[in-house]
DNA sequence: GACCTGACAAGCCCATGGCTCTTATCAACA
DNA sequence: TGTTGATAAGAGCCATGGGCTTGTCAGGTC
């Protein structure tokens, strides 16, 4: 180890040209290239140079930027359940004032771009495959999900007052359940139902747990209209 | 080249005693371990010497058997999805002749081992996963949605004979999405809710998707029946 | 305009992955 | 009991992964 090396200054390719970024650039590009990776080859496929090669940046900036991979990937999913959210969140400001319309919006938004996107399916997959193994990533998923659900309910009581709170709780979660269900299906396999059935059922089973107590809706035809063509 | 090495015979401590089975006790025996594998550790950690440590081989025997750790994989998805319909189609010979009590115990059975079980959750995940770059996969993963959802649809038409056919298919395909969401979320954080909640929101979606066409189960109080204790 | 700071590229190191290949072992049959 | 052939063990090979180190250059500062 007395010697030193010359290496470099022989031969020495010409390291390539770069431009400094901010760190939130940087940071936002790592991100949104894992996503990709993610939705492209699924976790396996997921490498750190895999990602820093879509990401334009050489492998060493990773670590520079985050704590390893895997914090990475945590960052990428609050910035993906971030980004639905919005989503959401922008679906109902666009509904007016009526919270029923609120709600509707809310629900079947999740069968539109851009939520409604087989590459986010594959990125969600991800992170529940590490939902069981990674604490951080369970404590995120509590979050997104207890905050939809407490949304929902939130509406729900809003439409109808007289509703009792325990029955809100589980209407909310129903609700949850079955986007959530008619999504990762029709992510899986598009060819079992349109995006349209999908916002029908949703539809329907939304009108459903509000017309138990509301006459107006309890077994009119309206059952039928938003499903038949 | 030329010269013969005769490394083992020197020292070679002694290789590990064996028995023989047939093909198909090892077959099972790593898909056995392929399941534990991925539902302990996710796919990251399910590798060839992984999943042959705990078969309790070793790792040459997994290329004997299969062609590959991925078609390994691919076999465990068979195996997992015909347990799981096996379950489901003994809670339904276990319900009684009423199609009625059939398709309960048919959705209800979702909520009860060996289904309900957060092991299993992982496992599947890790094929939701695969389903996006694996064609096989995504073949064995129609088949097996396909058939469910069929049988679904088989029960609800044996109870209400009226019901339009196109009526039958979304009801099945909302019911499937609607137990697909509640074992997904109660697997993830069973601390939202309880199996016997899932239970009962399950239930009043079957009563409603009945109800639609049968005036007794129309808007009694049954509806809550099941849910308060 | 010299210089300082730190973001960045490049590539090395070790661990682990999947798979192959050789050799050892067993069980059945003669 | 000896032979035989398929089954099994386990080391080895090559590729890839993650993390880290080292040196360099861009952009601001005085």
């Amino acid at each position: 180890m007395t010697e030193k090396p010359v290496k470099r200054s022989v031969i020495s390719k010409p390291r390539a040209r770069f431009i400094r970024e901010t760190a939130d650039v940087r940071r936002q590009a790592l991100i949104e290239a894992t996503a990709r990776c993610l939705a492209d080859k699924g976790v396996a496929g997921t490498s750190v140079r895999a990602i820093c090669a879509r990401a334009g940046v050489s492998s060493g900036l990773l670590t520079h930027y985050f704590d390893g991979v895997d914090a990475l990937i945590v960052a990428t999913y609050e910035d993906v359940g971030a980004r639905v959210s919005a989503a959401l969140e922008q679906a109902v400001e666009e509904a007016g004032d009526d919270p029923r319309d609120q709600l509707r919006a809310c629900l079947q938004a999740n069968f539109r771009a851009p939520i409604l996107d087989p590459d986010l399916l594959a990125t969600w997959t991800a992170f529940w495959s590490l939902v069981k193994t990674d604490a951080k990533i369970a404590a995120i998923h509590a979050d997104v999900y207890g905050s939809t659900r407490a949304q929902l309910e939130t509406l729900l009581r809003v439409i109808v007052p007289e509703m009792p709170p325990e029955r809100a709780r589980l209407a909310a979660i129903s609700l949850t359940a079955l986007v959530d269900g008619l999504w990762l299906e029709i992510c899986l396999d598009p060819t079992t139902f349109s995006a349209e059935e999908a916002q029908a059922m949703v539809e329907r089973a939304m009108m459903l747990a509000l017309g138990q107590w509301r006459g107006d809706a309890g077994r009119g035809d309206w059952v039928d209209q938003s499903v038949r063509p």
